[in-house]
DNA sequence: ATTGCTGCAAACTCTTTGCATGAAG
DNA sequence: CTTCATGCAAAGAGTTTGCAGCAAT
């Protein structure tokens, strides 16, 4: 029962934003920067925008575990790689995550849908 | 500047409990436990000695993506499932995961010290 | 004696919700 | 004119912290 989405000024700012800006934020990121550009938007529309987004499938939620939801934009399937030291957070190429999914299925009973891969370290800056 | 960790009953049995169970428990569903046999423990409790014992790597915590923490007691390296159903958290094998950590490493400019692997699906009951 | 541990309650962070008003269809 | 979106403030959930007293070394 997912309600009919009508235009929202906010919510296209929103998904705008997450697509242009190459990261991934948190919703109290996101809801400082639009404030920038619309003084009356309240942290509340961000989240219950984020969400409705998630719930149509046009961003994901990351988890890296640092006890706050990120999100990003890109949708399909990649992992990501947290550096310990700036804390940022990058995409990162691992051609054998591919095999995952199928390699669990073929040593457990079990039925995989998706998967998340974050790996932690040092980035290329920091090490 | 880590503190000299004195005995304590508390941590002790935290810690055997964790072991003794085969699952990956909230602090909460650990206290509830907990209470059973010592009414004066509290929350805090706890959740201070999970931290410690995290901090001594005696345990790991584990974030399926719930909002809440889990502990486990099995340190080495390995993969979670979790079902989409009936919400269990179980261990998962997965041969190929060995090679994820030098495989990132390989393809891109970054030093990787651990990983995070979490499944989605079905599990064998619930599918 | 000194320092860590505990229970309790209060505080804190992140996120969601209720409600009256405003905008979209 | 019906339904969704919004701002605001309040409430929630999970976790941490301050403090005074207790236990371990």
């Amino acid at each position: 029962m997912s309600r009919v989405l009508k235009h929202s000024k906010h919510r296209e700012s929103i998904l705008m934003l997450l697509k242009e800006i190459n990261s991934h934020p948190t919703a109290e990121w996101l809801y400082t920067e639009l404030k920038k550009y619309n003084q009356n938007i309240s942290v509340a529309t961000v989240y219950r925008n984020l969400n409705q987004l998630y719930e149509a499938g046009e961003i994901i939620k990351v988890d890296v575990g640092d006890g706050v939801e990120h999100y990003d934009a890109v949708t399909c399937d990649h992992c990501h790689f947290i550096c310990e030291c700036c804390r940022e957070i990058t995409d990162i190429d691992v051609p054998v995550s591919q095999l995952l999914n199928k390699d669990a299925e073929k040593h457990n009973d079990v039925l995989i849908t998706r998967n998340s891969l974050v790996f932690y370290g040092l980035c290329s800056k920091c090490k």
